[in-house]
DNA sequence: CTCATCTCAGCAAGACTGAGATGT
DNA sequence: CACATCTCAGTCTTGCTGAGATGA
C-alpha cells in the first residue's frame, strides 16, 4: 500500500490513513534501525529482555509478538552477534533461557538513539502538541486506560 | 506485530502506536470485506474506476499503489467476477483499458456499506469529536494540506 | 531499433502450521 | 503415558524484480 494520487473513497477511511501512516512510520524506523544491521524483532526482544530479565524463548515470543517458531532463528541472530546469550534452563531442561549480553545493552541503547531519531523524522509535520496529542488518541483507540510509560518520551 | 505484552519501550513509539493502531483497523476492514469474497485491492481498483473513469492498467497501479506485475492478477479477478471488462486500446494496442461494469458499480456500493461500518466497528473506543481529531491529525501527518473529501463522511 | 505496456515466472521477507526431538 | 518446549521444514501471502511478448 504506498501513498500515490488514491481515490477520495480511500483517503476518507480512517482505515487507510492509519495504515499510510503506519508504513510511513515503519519506512523510518527500518531505514534507520536496518542500516545498524538490525531490526524491529532485534529491538523488541532486546527491550524486552531490559525490561523483565532473561526470559524463555516463550516468554520471549508472548512479549514481543513473533511465532514461536520464529523466534528461534530470531535468537540464533542475536546470539551470533553476542547481543544474548541462550541456555538451558538448570531447573527444566526443556527451556532455553535468553539473557541480554553488556553488549546486547549496549546495541539497545545505540538502537534507542536511533529510533528516537526516526520517531522525530517520520513526524516531523506535527508539531509538539499535536505530537502528544496523536499519541493520546491512538493510545486510547488501543484500550489503553491510563498512561503507559510516559508517551512522548521517544519523541525529541 | 500484534498487541500482547510488548515493553514498554515499545508501547512509547508513536510508530509502534500508529503499525497496532493500523493493523487493528485492517483487521476490522479485512473481515468485513473478505465475507464477500473482496479485498482492499479491489476496493481500491473500484473505487478509482469509478473516481477517475476507464483507466490502463499502468494508471490503474499509480492510483491504487499496486505493482504492475499484481495489477495483472488483480484484473483477472476482478474481470472473472464481472466487475470490470478489459479490452484493448484501439488507439494503442499496447494497452488494456479497464472499464466498471454495472454489476462493479453495485459491488462498490456494497462494499462502501461494508467499510463504513468496519470503520465504526475499529473506532469505536474514540467518540465522534476524537475521531474528527484523529483524521485531522493523521491527514495532517501524511502531508495532506487541506480538506482532502470530507473526512468523517464514512465514520458514522 | 528503441521504447512502452502488459504478462509471466520467480525471489524475498513475514507470519503461520505441522511434525519431530527432547525433557518433565 | 500426556504434556510442554524448542527446533526444523515447509506453506502462504505480499511486494518486488527480471525477462519476454506485443505493439507504437
Amino acid at each position: 500500500v504506498e501513498f500515490e494520487h488514491a481515490p477520495n473513497r480511500l483517503r476518507a477511511l480512517p482505515s487507510w490513513l492509519l495504515a499510510q501512516s503506519a508504513a510511513q512510520a515503519n519506512r523510518a524506523v527500518s531505514k534507520a534501525v536496518s542500516e545498524s544491521g538490525a531490526s524491529r524483532s532485534h529491538y523488541a526482544a532486546l527491550a524486552s529482555l531490559e525490561e523483565f530479565g532473561p526470559l524463555n524463548q516463550a516468554a520471549l515470543s508472548d512479549h514481543i509478538g513473533l511465532d514461536r517458531s520464529d523466534v528461534v532463528r530470531l535468537v540464533d541472530e542475536l546470539a551470533a552477534a553476542k547481543l544474548v546469550v541462550r541456555d538451558p534452563d538448570p531447573g527444566d531442561r526443556r527451556r532455553n533461557i535468553v539473557t541480554l549480553t553488556t553488549r546486547g545493552r549496549q546495541r539497545l541503547a545505540q538502537l534507542d538513539d536511533l529510533l528516537a531519531q526516526a520517531q522525530t523524522e517520520a513526524l516531523d509535520r506535527l508539531d509538539r502538541a499535536e505530537r502528544v496529542e496523536l499519541v493520546k488518541l491512538l493510545s486510547r483507540l488501543l484500550g489503553a486506560s491510563s498512561d503507559p510509560g510516559r508517551p512522548g518520551a521517544n519523541m525529541g
